[in-house]
DNA sequence: ATGACTCAGGAACTGAGA
């Protein structure tokens, strides 16, 4: 099974490449961020054409999560524990029945936090304790648990080409890369990490200044996983091609494979 | 050295992104 997650940057203007790409990678299910629509304004016909159900939690302008699957999305949930007053679309759960039995699959887009010295840096922080608070009941299951997206952390100095000018933003902070790591700590796997030690094994570069050019990149999109799952990872890659398309997304699309 | 891009909303620009 395999199981991808791609921040498109808007899934309206991304379309075409969007389509391209599910058919080259044939993923089983793909958990897509920043949407940036309604659920009614999602494009579900030219998905569904490619044989994909398709669960959405979207929002007016910004955010906006979605979930793609071969196999039917089973126990949609949409929205994380902890707060309810937070209307920002950032999550989306499901259940996905594999031929070996039922994977939960999370597609998040964690808050980007910056700039720090203001509200949206404690929002971020906090979004992280509610996404260890959900995980701790989760992982009680036992079960196959996939928590896939743009988590708006770079993990450590090796996924950055240029660490140091990121020490003072709010991917990179020390209590940012300290409540992920509590997060991993609970018993969580970064496929992505499991696989290789590479040290440009990015998901990102900004439009601007030729980052793309530079391979001045950053690694922030992860999948992580129980340990049911991790028992089944036999590959897992970035599909870094995608950055030189035409009218790409500034991040690309990640994934892991699942042993049947 | 500085700025450098792309998106939604809505009709010139702002806010957000990372």
């Amino acid at each position: 099974m395999l199981i991808a997650t791609w921040n498109v940057n808007s899934v309206r203007q991304r379309l075409e490449g969007l389509t391209a790409w599910l058919k080259e990678r044939q993923p089983d299910v793909v958990c897509l961020q920043e949407i940036k629509c309604m659920d009614d304004a999602f494009p579900r016909e030219p998905i569904e054409a490619l044989g994909y159900n398709v669960a959405v939690h979207g929002q007016k302008t910004f955010n906006g999560v979605a979930l793609l699957s071969k196999l039917p999305l089973e126990d949609v949930s949409r929205g994380l524990i902890g707060d309810d007053d937070d209307v920002q679309a950032r999550f989306l759960e499901a259940v996905v029945a594999g031929p070996s039995g039922a994977v939960r699959v999370v597609s998040l887009y964690l808050p980007n936090g910056n700039p720090p010295d203001t509200e949206k840096y404690p929002y971020k922080l906090k979004w992280i304790d509610r996404l260890i608070a959900f995980s701790l009941e989760r992982l009680k299951l036992e079960e196959p648990l996939v928590l896939a997206g743009d988590y708006n952390v770079i993990p450590t100095a090796a996924d950055a080409k240029n660490p140091a000018a990121w020490v003072n933003d709010a991917l990179f902070l020390p209590q940012t890369r300290a409540r992920f790591q509590a997060l991993i700590n609970l018993g969580l796997t970064d496929a992505l990490r499991a696989v290789s030690d590479a040290s440009d094994l990015y998901t990102f570069w900004d439009y601007q200044a030729g980052a793309w050019q530079k391979n001045n990149g950053i690694r922030i999109d992860h999948l992580l996983v129980s340990a049911q799952a991790a028992d089944r990872l036999v590959a897992a890659g970035v599909d870094k091609h995608v950055r030189a398309w035409e009218k790409p997304s500034d991040h690309v699309p990640a994934w892991i494979e699942l042993r049947n």
